[in-house]
DNA sequence: CGCTGTCAAGAGCGGTGCTCTCTATTTTGT
DNA sequence: ACAAAATAGAGAGCACCGCTCTTGACAGCG
């Protein structure tokens, strides 16, 4: 155990990265349903049982994409915002930054938020990664006094919103982090109906709603 | 070409029905992408070969599912719809209505508005029956004053939906359009979140919040 | 009856995830 | 320095997949 590996696992750690973008590259290509490690192994020029030594299971390779992909897209939301100055302004630029994240990489976007994948349990550790994209946007709101929102909210709705308060440390009221809640919905919901086609008819292209709609629910949280 | 059909055209669309059943059978347990037309000839007791005369490939057969899908929550929908009375409790009773049927029916609700199946392009006829559930919507709405909700609208979006309203035959301003879009995202969005798992760890089981969401949008539409 | 169209059956092609064994090489402990 | 241990890739093989092609049995109808 040295400082400096081994020229062995230097070797590991390289071909282990290649292995993830070559799969990566298919996966823009064929998606998560027609992802094979024979075709990576082929692609790379590896005998198809030797990438085994790398990802025990196709299974084991997708989670890795996963987490690597909740983090793009968490970054991309927290690089997205200025850090100061006017506030809506940060809200509208991380949700830009969001959906700017999800049209460049379609195909990871679906592997998180799409059709959850059968058979297939999404381990403990994406849910560290999978929370910084809503993070970024409760940042935007921490240090200002939001508008007061009114509303009645029901006991059971009162004591999940009580409890998420604690959990994200922001000073608000039941119907205010209720607001939140939509808004993040609205967020991906509204990425997800662009990329999967359910604006086509409608709205699309869809950039002029999308900044309409962020700028709409802004105000809906009392920003 | 009888009105009564003939013994083998009676035979042949009982057994088309029974593949699509077993079909959604094995897509509550495999999904989308482990749909596999020789185990379905295989749990039906026949031979993998004997389904193309059915069906000319598994993706005629996706198609088939999906259509069969969009129509059945459109009509869990419009059947919420009590069709007279208050207007919120009507607006709100499709909004239940449409989540009881994606629960109850989850994996062909992923079919429908999950990850677009690659390589697979919906063909026109599905475009009809996917905008059911909308129209439910739409409907509530045509026979009352809304309340003017104000907003500016950039030029983009405004030809949008002077084009939506001309189709959808309803006397509302752009921002009401754009609102109303913002409510069926807003719909979707929570059901998918939902079935998909987003929101575990926040608001899980999402009952209160997902019908506080509906009145919330109600509210936001001008109703 | 015999023709025509429909049907199930089976073999086969190239692909998949994954396991096993065998051998070559590198790393490590003495 | 050298042998033991760990790790690497190669190849064969298993059971499965979607899909195609051919073959032989059967029903409907003139």
């Amino acid at each position: 155990m040295t400082a400096t590996r081994t020229a062995r696992e230097r070797a590991r750690a390289e071909l282990t990265q290649e292995i993830k973008d070559e799969a990566r590259r298919q996966l823009a290509e064929v998606g998560a349903h027609g992802l094979s490690l024979r075709a990576v192994a082929r692609e790379l020029g590896m005998v198809s049982s030797a990438i085994y030594r790398y990802f025990p299971s196709r299974d084991r390779l997708l989670t890795d994409l996963i987490v690597d992909a909740y983090n793009a897209i968490g970054e991309a939301a927290e690089k997205a915002d200025p850090g100061t100055g006017d506030l809506r302004e940060r809200w509208l630029a991380i949700w830009l930054g969001t959906r700017d994240w999800a049209r460049a990489h379609p195909h990871e976007y679906a592997l998180i938020y799409g059709s959850p994948i059968p058979g297939y349990a999404a381990p403990q550790e994406t849910v560290v990664p999978a929370s910084r994209v809503a993070l970024a946007l409760v940042k935007v709101l921490t240090h200002t006094e939001l508008r007061a929102v009114d509303g009645e909210v029901p006991p059971e709705l009162r004591a999940q919103a009580e409890a998420l308060t604690k959990v994200l440390g922001i000073i608000a009221g039941p119907e205010t982090v209720a607001r939140l809640l939509m808004a993040w919905t609205q967020l991906f919901g509204a990425i997800s109906f662009d990329l999967f086609g359910q604006y086509v008819g409608s709205v699309d292209p869809a950039d002029a709603f999308f900044a309409h709609s962020a700028k709409r629910m802004a105000e809906f949280v009392g920003l």
